[in-house]
DNA sequence: CGCGGTTTTGAACTAAGTCAAAAACCGTGG
DNA sequence: CCACGGTTTTTGACTTAGTTCAAAACCGCG
């Protein structure tokens, strides 16, 4: 279903191995910059996100040590369209875009690997695209704790593995400090979610998927 | 930039020829389907959208002659995930999922296009996500303005050429039909646009443009 | 123990959504 | 040519979800 499906084939592009680390707080690259590689991340977590003025954005994903980020500056447009910042130390993989083509050029099978992988983007993307449009704020919270559940996986005691700012979570949901508070502690309330400062534990999923498909309480 | 580029290399896979026709207002596929084949749209306005509940929707994009949809459908899940919708009658060159990914097996050049192209699409897409979550209605509008304008062109009269119902506009800048004509009044009033009947024609593009960058504004 | 950064809470405010009803518009058939 | 019923457009009044601002509480940490 989703980036993990990148596993496989990436050895493939990390022949050029060039390792860069960068600390906590890092720009690894910025929205406008020139895109002149692609990142593997071997180690640590990175925000992938877009700016809107000066102190607004919204946070596109996350990725985890075995997965990769920069390839959205390969298509047509030379620029980075989104920046890349470091949440935990990490340690990286830098391809650069010319030998990531001419790997991609002459391998076809990575190739369709790519494509793959970007169409089931592609399908995030638009779901995520309806769910800002017109979900309501409760729900693309539960909506982004149940990603992070897949994607970052709980401990032993249940809660996510993954310890965000409250600051980020809400730029991921799209909404602001404060209103993600409001709405985090309606979950808690509700017996849907736990909290314990910075951790996360889902307890009730139907409740959250629930907020999936509110379709149903809304026409009833 | 855009789905422009789709020209050329799409002759490729118009091989397999079974042309169907739809009629306005025919649901050609529907999200949740099974998906079986793309198509490559010969003549007429095709929409594509997103679903919540029984009567709100998200139009994704819009298609016309010389661009293909449902493309989406080739990811790992093997539904659609969005529905397609006719605006303008139209004729369609229909292609099984199949045949198409035997071409892309066979042929590395169709599918480096193709990637490059959903690269192109998931950057747009990005961008929209951001929009939608950050931007106010009035600038969202005023960017579908721009992208018709870009897409659909203008005829003599300057007009862009697509006559869209005040409904889909709304649909597409995810907003409600009311507050999309409040908008379009302003926008009219601050003599950025024109609007005759379902025609519309962009006065002052710097007007608009300037809706997409609003930071200046707000932070002065 | 005080300081900088988070987190929490409260209250005022506003953009946008909702509801409802009037006006304009459009094809169709008498 | 006009009356009609249906749909789309327009306008107005009201409600509300979510934002903003500002101040309090909390929480390590030197």
């Amino acid at each position: 279903m989703c980036r993990h499906s990148s596993k496989g084939w990436l050895p493939a592009i990390v022949e050029e191995r060039k390792i860069k680390i960068f600390k906590r707080g890092e720009v690894i690259f910025k929205e406008g910059e020139k895109a002149e590689g692609i990142y593997f991340l071997l180690q640590g977590i990175v925000k992938v996100h877009k700016q809107w003025g000066e102190d607004r954005e919204l946070i596109l994903h996350f990725s985890k040590a075995g997965e990769l980020f920069g390839y959205r500056g390969l298509s047509d447009d030379t620029v980075y369209p989104v920046t890349a910042t470091v949440l935990e130390d990490c340690k990286t993989c830098y391809v650069s875009i010319d030998f990531f083509n001419k790997t991609l050029q002459a391998n076809h099978e990575l190739t369709l690997q790519f494509l793959k992988f970007h169409l089931n983007e592609l399908r995030r993307a638009e779901k995520r695209m309806r769910n800002l449009a017109l979900m309501e704020v409760k729900g693309r919270i539960a909506d982004m704790l149940l990603m992070l559940h897949k994607q970052f996986g709980i401990g032993d005691d249940g809660y996510i593995r993954l310890q965000l700012k409250r600051q980020d979570m809400a730029a991921y949901a799209g909404t602001t400090y404060e209103t993600f508070f409001r709405m985090v502690n309606e979950l808690v309330k509700e017996g849907a979610i736990l909290v314990k400062s910075k951790q996360f534990k889902i307890i009730d999923k139907k409740k959250l998927e629930h907020y999936d498909n509110i379709e149903s309480t809304i026409n009833s």
